[in-house]
DNA sequence: AATAATTATTTAACATGTTAATTAAATTGC
DNA sequence: GCAATTTAATTAACATGTTAAATAATTATT
């Protein structure tokens, strides 16, 4: 043995229960709710993300797009010109700053949305109903003071 | 426009507030503090998760590991092969059933997990100090919950 | 025991994640 | 006004995610 037990309990405990790993499964657990239906209609989770983001918030570069959808931005590239290609979006150069691309969802990615939003939502009332809306809307508040704890240099030791 | 002002900003709560992309952030922001030492050591997250897990649990098949590793099989055989060639794992054939490969850690690997292992809970601990270690075991217990209200097929609307 | 059905794993093909390097346009400094 | 720096996006290269198909060994059927 290269460890007494009582160490090696105490890692077995940290990968058991890792937090990266319960955040992993959860979301593995939700998207198995919604994948089907993306599926069904030729996007990845990805597309979908773009698509809805551009959908909501309007035409917008492509920067603040991959912010908004967590996504690095050479995977968004590929993406983009891959929904171009299928006609669910318009990219444009800025003329202000000529690095820039501005892209705007088209009406066929329009329809798309309309045609899969309304069965995400009913998946996402699901899971609300089983699991308690009550609580699903405190863990979102978790996640979110979590992230927000994480994200803020002024929380980061060492610096 | 295609829809109404109420029904637009409904889906944008919906998009703003997805509980996949709140996990998906979430998930991010924490690994952040672990990639570092793990780049360091020249392992993905992947590649760690397989190693911890063969560090804390002993020899497993494929199959197992993938499970508790949250792998898909096509990915984890990649990375076994990786692995193997790199001296961290040793793969033998099942005698009793051939079409199983069972894997355990060798030295270079456990060397590995002790050297980097402690970094790891460093950043866990500081996570803990600063999101609150009570806030931060809630966390865990309410995605524990998620995933087995999801996970259950007595939960799943419509079987 | 030979065939069919099942199971564990791999391969193939394509999409995305990830980091580093590259390109081209805008901005800064001097 | 031009060289150096910065910024937005892409390309390149490799690892992983994802689905379907292929392989090969085991188990079930009859």
């Amino acid at each position: 043995m290269t460890k007494t037990a009582g160490a090696k309990d105490e890692n077995l405990r940290q990968f058991s229960r890792s937090l990266p790993m319960a955040l992993l499964r959860a979301r593995e657990a939700v998207m198995e709710r919604f994948r089907p239906s993306l599926r069904d209609n030729e996007v990845t989770d990805q597309q979908w993300r773009v698509l809805r983001a551009l959908y909501d918030h309007g035409a917008m570069d492509l920067g603040d797009l991959a912010e908004i959808c967590c996504l690095l931005k050479p995977s968004l590239s590929r993406i983009i010109r891959d929904l171009e290609a299928r006609n669910l979006l318009l990219r444009k150069i800025d003329k202000s700053d000529q690095r820039r691309s501005v892209v705007s969802i088209r009406s066929d990615g329009k329809t798309l949305i309309e045609k899969v939003g309304p069965h995400s939502e009913q998946r996402y009332r699901e899971i609300a109903e089983q699991f308690g809306a009550k609580d699903l809307e405190d863990l979102y508040g978790k996640l979110e003071n979590l992230i927000e704890t994480l994200e803020n240099p002024d929380n980061q030791p060492g610096k």
